[in-house]
DNA sequence: ATAATAAGTTAGATTAATCTAACAAAATTA
DNA sequence: TAATTTTGTTAGATTAATCTAACTTATTAT
């Protein structure tokens, strides 16, 4: 069994792979606020334990079963995110933290049961998808609303960033997941966009939201 | 903030002072599987913290805030089961590991749904009173079913050993909490009861049971 | 291509929680 | 009451996870 401590590394390291491809030592250790000797031998630990393939001064990468661990912890996130915003009617910009504590939980039974009562769901309220019972993920292929173009009518599929000041922007301008969204027009000088969806006609969102928004294409 | 580690003695502290009274060294190093100097140092440490009223070779008791820090734990606790219970359609023979995990959980809000959901409940699915938001907590003055006589009629309060193993026992023989009890008999020899109730007219059921089932007389 | 900067590692200290071994105090028994 | 047993404490070691300081390797810029 895994540590708490090992856990998030592990859940950090197939993130930030998801997030960017290739992990070093510097990211790791500011995402996880620990300082960089203290990743170093945590690495060596792990892969100890075959779940990081660590060769100084490489890249980090996550072994087959590195993967299939990570992929177990943030099912139990996603999981309990879903939980949480469905069955206790939290809010999605309430429930990353949460879940960053109970994804910890060991207790087979306890999730089955979150899982079913959900009716297997396949993504989080954040658009992300719920990796499988062992551990695998299949990200759809999305695109950023910052790629679409001018005329486009597009459905919000997911959202990047999940912190609670995103999410609440998102909330003030009544923007949720399966949002049909249409872009009117896209200002050449910064990229931002007007767009009309719902009762909003004409709504402005930079580019820096813009690129944290998934879309899918009809 | 304590630990996580600390938590729990403040809580097994809080469980042996409300089951026997006078709780010492030996006993509290026996409950936690930990060696009586570790349990030492952990009495100095919470004692630093006002926690604990420690003094060498004297029986230890928790302050004020300690009882009030532990009620609350104990309060997280039994709200989860009763969730589990309720709506997670968890038995209750399951709960308690689970719960021994989220009650460590940090955040108000998840907490105060949970009671919400619930409905403001007073006792968890074993019948023990679940603290209130300030950690106090008010026992009932139930009977031990071992100390009724023939004859009369009782209803099942609560149970002491929330054991699973015990826990299963009563789930096969039916029995649940606000059951009906007829006490048929009492055998002299060794304090075994014949009950009847629901549709069962005449089960066994060892002293060792009935000490540790608490009943209301009507 | 060399110097400067950034990234990564090694060595050694620190903290929290645990342990064992040895000792001391309190309670029990003879 | 003295001896024995039980209970509790002290001292010192250990482990996991962290840190800082010093050093090394790799990358970038001149």
């Amino acid at each position: 069994m895994n540590s708490l401590i090992e856990e998030n590394y592990l859940k950090a390291l197939f993130n930030m792979a998801n997030e960017a491809g290739e992990v070093n030592v510097t990211e790791l250790s500011r995402r996880l606020e620990i300082k960089m000797p203290t990743v170093t031998s945590m690495m060596k630990k792990l892969s100890e334990k075959k779940l990081v393939l660590y060769e100084s001064y490489k890249p980090l990468r996550l072994s087959e079963k590195g993967k299939r661990e990570a992929g177990l912890i943030i099912r139990k996130h996603r999981l309990t995110e879903m939980f949480l915003v469905e069955k206790m009617q939290l809010g999605w910009e309430d429930v990353h933290d949460i879940a960053e504590q109970i994804e910890h939980i060991q207790s087979p039974v306890f999730f089955e049961k979150m899982d079913e009562l959900l009716g297997y769901p396949k993504v989080d309220p954040h658009g992300s998808p719920i990796p499988d019972k062992s551990g695998k993920i299949v990200w759809k292929e999305y695109n950023k609303l910052s790629d679409c173009l001018e005329g486009e009518t597009v459905k919000l599929a997911a959202v990047i960033n999940t912190s609670s000041d995103f999410l609440k922007f998102l909330n003030n301008r009544e923007m949720r997941l399966g949002l049909k969204i249409k872009i009117r027009s896209i200002e050449p000088f910064d990229k931002s966009m007007v767009v009309s969806y719902g009762k909003r006609q004409a709504e402005v969102l930079s580019n820096v939201v813009c690129e944290r928004i998934l879309v899918e294409r009809e």
